[in-house]
DNA sequence: TATAGAATCTATAGGTTTATAGAAAAAAGC
DNA sequence: GCTTTTTTCTATAAACCTATAGATTCTATA
């Protein structure tokens, strides 16, 4: 039981220390896998010292997901209210998801794979932000259409998702795999998103940086 | 300690349903969130009997992914192996990948939600056989820049990991989500890869299938 | 129908887990 | 320096979990 007064500012730290030891913990074992007292050890505290921070385990992986989404959907509101260029757009918008990945990797890990275990109730504020995310990035698609840059035949919510399943993807391999850089991956998921890989018309000349991935 | 003999039709039926009923149950709750109990429940037997069938539970999960695999990487060998033109081919194996989900959908889940949390020494088979579907895909997208279907500059090692990303995406929505048709689906991730969404030239028709998800 | 082997059951050892309560130590305020 | 508040610790209850062992029931076949 905090003050959350003056004191608000050290508590709020330390919570947040909390926070990232946690989600750490969970990314590395999953929700169930994780103990508490692993969370503890993380955090050099004793077992039992945790619930001073978190009200149950469950409520701990419900603020590492909110922790994690607040970012990501802030991120992509700021840009899709930019007055850019559709492609302008879709890169920022590609290189921010990954970025968050890069940054806040095991608390975006841990809402991407574990959050289907809070039940549904805890859920209902999450599905809220990830909602606001897919509406932006869909309406980002759909502008693309109305103003011509985009062939009028796609389907603006199916390509917005399958933007978001590919992000998630190179995500995670971004976050296991060292030698690849999230600049690369940004380039080459605009590349095909915006181009596909059928021969036509050469699109962005290949930078020859061969992903040597040996992932999975 | 079963026979393995002429008795082995019997036993492999039975142990498959075992095999099943973990994929169900583990696609359900995570690795560490099932219990053997849970298993054992859904099977109608008791918790102790399961271990009749597994020697672990943790083989268990094993033999779950293994046989998510097999299926799997058959389906894209006898694909590749084909003298198809590289669009059939493309769209042969979105569909197979798809239909994976849809048939043995909770193993593939749980083939690549948990997979992971089997020891190191337990994941090389499963390793192996993933990476022989990795090569397989690879091959049909540098097959088809030789032969000049496809865009000189493109990637194919990038390009084939990003569409397992999206077709694992789609699958793990095609199994959360009644509404969502397998064709269209399809259709639409090879529209995607080939095409891209820039605006051009018109790709396939959209046959008007809005897919209406309201998915994560 | 008697018997061997397969399949399942019961019971349990030994361990881990979450969450709570009250004591103790640390930090802050005066 | 003394008091109050925050932070951490220790100990523990109650539940649950995996894996094993030995007894029991079922099934097929001679």
């Amino acid at each position: 039981m905090p003050t959350q007064d003056k004191n608000s500012t050290r508590y709020a730290h330390r919570h947040q220390r909390a926070v990232a030891a946690a989600a750490a913990v969970f990314a590395d074992k999953g929700f169930h896998g994780a103990s508490t007292r692993d969370i503890a050890e993380k955090l050099g505290i004793q077992q039992g010292s945790l619930y001073y921070y978190f009200k149950s385990k469950e409520a701990a992986l419900e603020e590492v997901c909110l922790t994690a989404l607040r970012d990501y959907v802030s991120h992509i509101e700021s840009i899709a209210s930019q007055p850019d260029k559709l492609e302008v757009k879709l890169q920022a918008a590609i290189a921010a998801h990954l970025a968050t990945y890069k940054h806040n990797n095991e608390a975006m890990k841990v809402h991407n794979e574990q959050r289907l275990y809070l039940p549904k109730e805890r859920r209902k504020h999450l599905n809220a932000l990830g909602s606001r995310y897919r509406q932006q990035l869909e309406g980002i698609f759909c502008e693309g259409v109305s103003s011509g840059q985009l062939r009028e035949d796609i389907d603006c919510h199916f390509t917005a998702l399958s933007l978001i399943g590919l992000c998630n993807y190179w995500g995670i391999q971004l976050l296991r795999n060292t030698p690849l850089k999230t600049e690369d991956v940004t380039v080459k998921c605009v590349d095909i998103m915006l181009h596909g890989c059928l021969a036509r018309r050469t699109g962005i000349p290949d930078t020859d940086t061969q992903t040597d991935t040996q992932v999975n």
